[in-house]
DNA sequence: ATTTATCCTATAGAACTAATAGAGTTATCA
DNA sequence: TGATAACTCTATTAGTTCTATAGGATAAAT
């Protein structure tokens, strides 16, 4: 299951992305426009700042703004940061890997070979789409 | 994340699958060779024998056994069986499909247009995948 | 100074997962 | 027919994760 952070997250991002001008837009306005919980999506926007996708300003007239072009933005990177991990088990992550340890043999495992093809279909998706794609 | 439950499951169904003749083979053999908790194990095999993948058979010699070809048994159901829903989100979910309360319209929803390309290209794996590639 | 808005930490409730416990039922075989 | 092996089923618990909320701190604008 996606999770709520991401999906809100990720609205927050295409609402950003739509504004004709770079000015800061409010937490309140975009959990308005979003339907989404103002308190978690002030949590959501400040985990975007501190990775690098917006910028804030405080104060009156401050808010949330995007810093890179929407073209720029692939969902690879949004989705590791704001779900976690593409891979639907770690034994074939690339980003956060671990070793099962109930699983002697990970080249004859079923559930290793089946996951691995599902984690490279997911991520051909996320490498292809940015978030210009989505608000087009 | 894929639960244990489907992992064991799965793993539980190779087993059975790489076995020579259709004897029934016992939760503790299961359990032993692929190390996984003989209770937690009973309860997937009973959810996989009512699903009408695995017959069973009680009493001294019992245990449990494929009923159909491993080659006639796609992943598509199997992962819907243990897993629940392939979709990541139930807006775009095939078998499970309920709408976001929070969502006024899909065609528009940056979400909904990205995780319904990820649904697709995971269900065309699961589609050409039976338990009888992952064991060759 | 006052207002507006982000920043940050802590925490609580709900839901789900993984695992365990234990009693019940059925089949086989001597 | 009695003992035993093995599946059947329900309940419960411990742990984790998710979602959301509370409340004060900090900074900018006027």
């Amino acid at each position: 299951m996606l999770s709520k952070k991401t999906k809100y997250g990720l609205k927050a991002l295409t609402y950003l992305a739509i504004q004709k001008d770079k000015e800061p837009v409010q937490i309140a306005e975009i959990s308005r426009h979003e339907n989404i919980s103002q308190k978690f999506l002030e949590s959501i926007l400040l985990t975007l700042r501190k990775t690098g996708y917006l910028g804030s300003k405080k104060g009156k007239g401050g808010g949330y703004y995007l810093i890179k072009e929407p073209s720029e933005i692939a969902m690879t990177s949004v989705i590791r940061v704001l779900e976690g991990p593409i891979a639907m088990i770690p034994c074939v992550s690339l980003n956060f890997y671990e070793k099962c340890n109930d699983c002697p043999d990970e080249k004859s495992c079923a559930v290793h070979k089946l996951m691995l093809q599902v984690r490279d279909s997911a991520l051909e998706v996320y490498r292809k789409t940015t978030l210009a794609d989505l608000i087009a």
